[in-house]
DNA sequence: GGTGCCGGGCC
DNA sequence: GGCCCGGCACC
């Protein structure tokens, strides 16, 4: 996956989009021109693209918060923004046209810094909207793929990367809809700051109301004291940044996603319990479960997500299948329907099972379904006859009887089906060998004579 | 390893 | 259907 998008990138819109407006790329040479390029596209992917700009401590943490930069390409993120002092073949061709991390590598720090600054800055006044507007896959292609949902997110990153910097969560936004790349791309045309944090706020509740579940975050603000909640990540960081921060400043307006975080405020009903407590499961990695899997790539590199489990993950991932038979099964974890398989296989009854398996009772020799009960007389009388084959009518009969009850009571407790090697337990009754001994074979019983069920005495 | 016996093959 | 046995589970 992070593969695939800086290769879309470099094919269609997002770096396209931003050398457009500036000087082209040279690659190598880091002139000024570049620069300008570089944190123009720092700007038009991300409202905290410009935080790369700042000293390296901050920088820092943002690449510790940016461990699933969502909207932000992948090639840029790992190769520029996570590794500042990534080397200059980041800016091969091979490499997405914008190079982030470019500026840090080979410039002087103190000279550059300031022009860097200078023209972030400018940037930064200048809207992202005509970049953006730039873009062509961005309003061309309405695919909500991946390709648009996460490279050419743009501006959208604004709210979605700052999220992600401020939590994984922010995954959480991209799977809910992949349409949502789309809106947040139009809202994002907007130049108007006010216009653009309601659409935002609107496209948020839109997203949340499109999502698979009822799922919605709130903003906590972590500012010493505030603990304001808000539903809105952008009204949050504008309470951030405004309150807290002081408004208008660059920094503050990277910062503020420091001092927010997002909390579940309505979990699936099923996954509640689970995901009850707080935040953790939002700042913890991908959310648990691939269940917002939805065809978004969680990127290897930075997703330390051990979701593998699928799976794992109350959501069963892989487990979490669209078509969950029941509450009880979409609660329970996936192990549970592994047990629950592996119970199914081990009782190898194929009608049995979907009866059998939801029954508390492991077994289905009490009363069983009318569906069921067919099969099950019919197994049943098999199995007794099979056992009586070679044997006597007068034998048949008493085994019949005999071992009929026997049977249904050792059955209640096992799987049904005979071919299940179904074995019961050691009686204390004697067989024929123990009686009589291996060297008077001749008066076992017909049944021990042919290493089956002794008829003579069973259990 | 001994025992019980299921499953299946052979006639 | 009668007879036999390989193979497995249980002890």
């Amino acid at each position: 996956m992070a593969t695939k998008r800086p290769g879309e990138k470099t094919s269609s819109s997002g770096p396209q989009s931003c050398p457009s407006t500036a000087a082209g790329p040279t690659d190598t040479r880091q002139s000024g021109a570049e620069i300008q390029e570089t944190l123009m596209y720092m700007q038009c992917c991300g409202q905290e693209a410009p935080n790369m700009t700042e000293s390296n401590g901050h920088r820092n943490i943002m690449n510790r918060n940016h461990q699933v930069p969502v909207l932000v390409p992948r090639g840029r993120t790992e190769g520029g923004w996570t590794h500042p002092s990534a080397p200059q073949q980041t800016t091969t061709p091979t490499v997405p046209s914008c190079p982030v991390s470019a500026p840090y590598s080979s410039w002087s720090p103190g000279s550059v810094e300031m022009d860097e600054i200078m023209a972030a800055m400018v940037l930064t006044s200048m809207s992202c909207s005509p970049v953006v507007q730039s873009s062509p896959q961005s309003q061309n292609d309405p695919v909500p793929g991946p390709s648009s949902g996460g490279g050419d997110m743009e501006c959208g990153g604004g709210e979605l990367s700052d999220s992600g910097s401020s939590g994984y969560w922010s995954w959480d936004h991209d799977n809910v809809s992949p349409a949502l790349s789309l809106s947040v791309i139009e809202m994002d045309s907007s130049p108007d700051e006010g216009l653009h944090m309601e659409l935002e706020q609107g496209v948020e509740l839109n997203v949340a109301k499109r999502s698979k579940s009822s799922f919605r975050g709130a903003y906590r603000c972590l500012w010493p004291g505030c603990g304001k909640v808000l539903t809105s990540s952008v009204g949050m960081k504008r309470h951030v940044r405004v309150l807290h921060l002081g408004s208008g400043s660059e920094q503050s307006h990277r910062e503020e996603d420091f001092y927010y975080t997002k909390f579940s405020c309505k979990a699936p009903p099923a996954l509640v319990p689970a995901l009850s407590s707080h935040v953790p499961w939002v700042s913890c990695g991908s959310p648990p479960g691939p269940g917002p899997d939805s065809g978004l790539q969680i990127p290897s590199s930075t997703s330390s997500s051990p979701s593998g489990s699928g799976s794992s993950r109350p959501s069963s991932g892989p487990g979490s299948a669209p078509g969950q038979p029941s509450p009880l099964s979409q609660s329970a974890p996936s192990s549970f329907r592994q047990i629950q398989t592996d119970h199914l296989y081990q009782a190898c009854t194929p009608l049995q099972v979907t009866v059998s398996c939801r029954n508390p009772t492991p077994c289905c020799w009490t009363p069983p379904p009318v569906t069921v009960s067919n099969q099950h007389s019919h197994h049943n009388s098999q199995v007794v006859r099979g056992r009586c084959r070679s044997v006597s009518v007068g034998e048949q009969w008493l085994q019949q009887n005999s071992t009929t009850n026997r049977q249904t009571t050792m059955r209640a407790a096992s799987p049904s089906r005979s071919h299940c090697s179904f074995r019961k337990g050691r009686g204390e009754a004697k067989k024929c060998r123990k009686v009589y001994g291996v060297d008077r074979k001749e008066q076992w019983c017909t049944a021990c004579r042919w290493k089956k069920a002794c008829q003579r005495f069973p259990d």
